[in-house]
DNA sequence: TAATTAAGTGTAAAAAATACATTTAATTTA
DNA sequence: TAAATTAAATGTATTTTTTACACTTAATTA
């Protein structure tokens, strides 16, 4: 009976990698531009393929690396895509990823020796295959997530302003939000340390400088934007 | 530069099916015992081999109209599992879609062909593979689905009582909810269509019926349940 | 020392969520 | 035929959360 499985084709299967970061009050994603066909010099999101002693987590990690230089990141399985055509060479199924940093930890080595560059979400070029679709799905579940985990912050350095946070916030949901309320909301779910530190960079006054508190979120009995029926 | 595909390997991909349905009350799950290795006689989620002439969406539909000559069902694509080790016969990646069933549309003439057999949730058998964690993520899944889209309706007969809805909802979500409120909370969301008949089987007095209303939903702006920062 | 700039702060009103118990409509039983 | 039974149907007061909205503060620069 094990035989069976050996009648069946088997499929090539790629990952892709769409790596957000967070940069001057922007959500950016980093996009390589293609040296090799099909699509020569398109802009395309960072892949590669499925080995044999990996599993797609490995996969998409390993991707992430060769381009960024970084391991441990914030990265989730977004969804698998197989449209017969979606890719012209070969029947492909891509398995996506998406990966949040904090973008001054990046290598800029690596990235220019990939033709690599960050674009503001605003100015996203046509990317090759489905790869338009698949950061719009990610930005739409990132909107949705951002309301049930606390994972802006791997897009902010340890360090951040509540200014730069807000602005974090408003650039993921894609709508403005009031100063006052946005902290009050932030205060009361109670997961962040404020430093002693101040940042001087942004006002004469300087503003506060504060951290992510992991000890105090995962104290929490339930993180507190959840909705109820 | 397109030999570069040519160099890479391919896997086994395969599909398999959460099928939900509710009855009893209860949140039940449709499983098949394996009459063919490995595993043979261990219960399993009915799955398939994606084929080279469809999509993974296309080859889901495929596996649940085989086990319960369903189609056009809301199914949603929730995981693609790759564990090294998942399937001991040959390295498989799985693409695991869920469905949601009317329970009393199934075909059981099928099912008994496939020996399959719906599961209470509270009573899960030791599955084949990583099937218990895809079921585990989809009830996860749905938990968090249900508070941001009406998609309880899919497991429900066309018409319903008020009862049926909310004792779904507890399934689901694996709670009590005081019926006052859950009333006042559904109501609010003017997405059902009172009907004028009564349900005689549960009580004395009946109960009245109720239809999802579609056209009600699609003119919402926005899906109340929705969280805001 | 006056002007500038962004940081930091509070309150009142509205909306939503929660806790909670009695009445109603029909059938069954005495 | 009256009484008992059963699940359906319904409302209100309290608390919590969300929203709208503008002035003061701390430092630097002119």
């Amino acid at each position: 009976m094990i035989s069976r499985y050996k009648r069946q084709k088997k499929v090539m299967v790629a990952v892709d990698c769409i790596i957000l970061g967070f940069d001057h009050e922007e959500l950016k994603i980093l996009l390589i531009q293609r040296d090799f066909e099909p699509e020569i010099g398109k802009w395309s999101l960072m892949g590669g393929f499925l080995q044999e002693d990996e599993t797609l987590d490995d996969s998409a990690e390993r991707v992430l690396h060769r381009l960024t230089g970084l391991k441990n990141v914030y990265m989730e399985q977004l969804h698998s895509f197989s449209e017969l055509d979606r890719d012209p060479v070969e029947r492909t199924i891509s398995v996506a990823y998406y990966a949040l940093i904090n973008i001054a930890d990046h290598d800029d080595e690596l990235i220019r020796k990939h033709s690599a560059n960050w674009f503001s979400l605003k100015e996203i070029p046509d990317l090759i295959f489905d790869h338009n679709q698949m950061l719009e799905m990610t930005i739409q579940h990132l909107q949705h997530k951002i309301s049930i985990e606390p994972v802006g912050f791997e897009l902010l350095p340890e360090k951040f302003t509540m200014r730069q946070l807000q602005k974090l916030y408003e650039a993921i949901l894609g709508q403005d939000i009031d100063k006052r309320n946005f902290i009050k909301k932030i205060n009361a779910l109670d997961i962040l340390t404020k430093l002693d530190q101040k940042d001087m960079s942004s006002s004469k006054k300087g503003s506060y400088l504060y951290s992510f508190n992991k000890e105090k979120y995962d104290a929490r009995t339930s993180f507190n934007f959840q909705v109820n029926i």
